[in-house]
DNA sequence: ACACTATTCCATAGATTAGTGGAATAGTCA
DNA sequence: TGACTATTCCACTAATCTATGGAATAGTGT
């Protein structure tokens, strides 16, 4: 009797982590860590079909990790919660520190990661409230409309290049994109520093960021 | 290129996800967050053939969640670190707050579960500094020699009714046991109570409490 | 060397999951 | 109303996962 509760909870646990156990499942997840989007939309950033994507979807929608909201001829989804975030880092963080596979991965695209200085949230708190940083946001400028951080800048990562004069003049800047393994903040401190421009990566990105409570800007 | 990093990279994390995608895996971690055991002893406390035992733990062993070392004829794993635990409690986390299923589930079989007053890590700490209570482990002798609550005294949910009087003379009992979600704490207080004593319940089992950085000791 | 134990490896049948195309649904626009 | 769009539902194939039994491996004790 218990015997069954117990087996009928750790399956009921185990949908949650089946749910999360697909590669592009978690890519979506990521995109609608970022604001809310409808099926076309991710089908399209992620490179899945229409249908493929919707099917996707419904599977997070019966675990709760995303809900939907239909306007118009649009279905709208987001993550159901900031915790799902939080789900999401603790994935990342157990398989980045144990699984060697993912090591290697981000040794060799990520440019030795730790050379660009990655800024703790701490640390820019205390760097903007000195007025010395400008805060730079790389994503697509949907998903900076969706919600960012305060008083940050859009310059998404294609753009960057027609930029570095607005940049040049306002001290260090300190880059954040969709997380921290986005390659998009990589790239652009790797290109401002290539201008000689003083650059930085913010450890986090947008979502863990808003999940820890932080104050968050829309537009 | 950068496309392709990026599937990879989710396609790890999926690896992971995966693994833990399975309620008897799910369970054997459990286990394993209590301490070290061998394959045999895991087969029998999760009632699965000591193959089919065998072939998860490889499964879990390739994500990098458990390690396992050789002594004997035995093969004793564990887990590969603390921060295990914490995803595991991110997980179950998340699904009972989004899974209505899990709602269920608890609410019918763990005796309304606020009714037993679970007493959080920090006011624990407050009482025990004050003597007042006494740490009761109530999960099988094997898992409290392989390491407990300080102080704790360990009586098995079995034994529980032998031991009535020594637990009647020293005030307020705060019993724990596997998890949040584990019934053996949930059962004691319930017959403790029923037999006129003062008991809580410990918010959290063991395993977090190892995992939250508090002391252990092992016996 | 021998029998013995604990664990792992391998092959296999049944169940589950991913992705595709066609059809159904609900809402918009003219 | 009818044409159109975004999304979902359904059916189907290929691929993957679970559990089982038989055989192989490594270590123990005699």
């Amino acid at each position: 009797m218990a015997g069954n509760f117990k087996k009928d909870l750790f399956a009921q646990f185990a949908r949650v982590a089946k749910a999360l156990g697909n590669g592009h499942r978690l890519e979506l997840l990521e995109f609608l860590a970022q604001g809310e989007r409808n099926v076309e939309d991710l089908a399209r950033v992620s490179g899945l079909s229409v249908r493929n994507t919707s099917q996707h979807l419904q599977q997070l929608r019966q675990v709760g990790l995303v809900t939907s909201r239909k306007q118009g001829l649009h279905v709208y989804y987001r993550l159901t919660s900031d915790d799902v975030v939080q789900l999401l880092q603790c994935v990342r963080g157990v398989a980045e520190r144990h699984l060697a596979d993912v090591k290697v991965l981000v040794d060799t695209y990520l440019t030795v990661k730790d050379a660009l200085e990655p800024m703790p949230v701490a640390e820019l708190l205390e760097r903007v409230r000195q007025g010395e940083v400008t805060v730079l946001d790389v994503r697509p400028s949907e998903e900076y409309a969706a919600g960012h951080l305060p008083g940050a800048v859009n310059i998404p990562l294609a753009e960057l290049e027609q930029h570095l004069d607005e940049l040049r003049d306002s001290g260090e800047v300190v880059a954040y994109c969709r997380g921290p393994h986005c390659v998009l903040a990589f790239e652009a401190v790797e290109r401002l520093r290539g201008k000689g421009l003083k650059a930085r990566r913010l450890q986090d990105g947008f979502p863990e960021w808003k999940a820890a409570g932080m104050p968050v800007e829309a537009e």
